[in-house]
DNA sequence: ATAATGACTGGGG
DNA sequence: ACCCCAGCCATTA
């Protein structure tokens, strides 16, 4: 059932490393889809519990969740180390993945 | 094939 | 800083 994009989306944000977040429109754009943002919203909605993709890592470009109920998301993304501000926002230039190129240096 | 959807984004008020 | 608006894209119905 997991349409090629989708899949792409999925295998993106795997590579996000523990402790860091990522926003839709980069995820987007290091596919290939200079506006593909929402897309890969999509993909996420779409994804199940158990389906092994660490979601809770993808945050608006804003650094904030974007749930209706970011209260999960948080909990999981504290979890990791990552710190949220008195309005709920994560500082980006601190915890944002840098890219698919930055980290590469396993053994 | 057309229309609607949505976990987005950037710009403007 | 916050709220609103129009543009954008792949998937679904």
């Amino acid at each position: 059932m997991a349409k090629r994009q989708f899949d792409a989306v999925y295998a993106m944000v795997q590579r996000i490393p523990e402790g860091e977040v990522a926003s839709y429109g980069q995820i987007a754009l290091f596919l290939g889809w200079p506006n593909g943002a929402r897309t890969v919203g999509w993909a996420l909605r779409a994804l199940t519990s158990g389906s092994g993709v660490p979601w809770h890592r993808v945050v608006n470009a804003q650094g904030k969740i974007s749930l209706p109920n970011p209260t999960r998301q948080r909990a999981l993304l504290e979890t990791e180390g990552i710190v949220f501000d008195e309005k709920g926002r994560i500082d980006l230039r601190r915890f944002g993945w840098r890219g698919p190129d930055a980290v590469d240096l396993e053994p």
